[in-house]
DNA sequence: CTTATATACATAATTCACTTATGTATTAGT
DNA sequence: ACTAATACATAAGTGAATTATGTATATAAG
């Protein structure tokens, strides 16, 4: 498990992104994905998960569907045309902030 | 500037690589060199500096040394042992998240 | 010579993205 | 029948940062 201060600021670009990456998703199966990509080591709390994607829903970059599964509902979230915009900032802005953190501590990042 | 939400986790990593790399520093000096090496990126606040360096000396990771230049005083900090362990594990903890990201966002780092 | 900027430290008040805790309800496995 | 997994949501609390403020010396510019 990773340091949870080191996550701060990469909740937002790591939703947008595999959402970008897998098309529409509900909150549940994000939490699933990112565990499996992160091998165990991104492990999103729903406290954090649900009012992020409420946020970029109310800022209007993902949009959302309802849908019923016998009793059980489930909210699929995805991008909107501002949203696709958004994840590409976010993601350049993460790149660029990991070279200066490389060449900060002089580090080799590959 | 990168995002401050980005920076927060990484503050005593940056310090305590700067002062394995450079040998003993004074909180100015090394706020000019974070920011030299991140071209003007990361530009380190003293309302984080200062208590950070004062926690980490507290932990017993620096050890400082008050040098007076004219009627100015600077405080100079460097690594104790235990700071020495404690860098290489912050790095690797670093390198290890900044790897998790790239798998997670399915980005090339370099 | 005086005024602004840079150097150099320090700490208190505030912010805000997160964690932790709690709540509700359905579905599947044993 | 019970437990764990699925699926959503929100309120309370935390802590590392920002912002603001204070003190003081040194230097450059006009």
């Amino acid at each position: 498990m990773h340091s949870p201060e080191l996550l701060k600021g990469t909740l937002q670009t790591i939703l947008l992104k595999v959402l970008k990456d897998n098309g529409r998703m509900y909150g549940y199966e994000i939490t699933q994905l990112v565990k499996e990509l992160s091998a165990e080591r991104i492990l999103l709390t729903e406290g954090a998960l649900y009012p992020t994607l409420h946020k970029l829903e109310a800022e209007g970059m993902l949009k959302t569907e309802v849908v019923t599964i016998g009793k059980r509902v489930r909210k699929y979230y995805s991008l909107t045309p501002e949203g696709r915009s958004l994840v590409k900032e976010r993601v350049n802005e993460l790149i660029a902030f990991i070279k200066t953190m490389g060449n900060v501590l002089q580090v080799e990042l590959n």
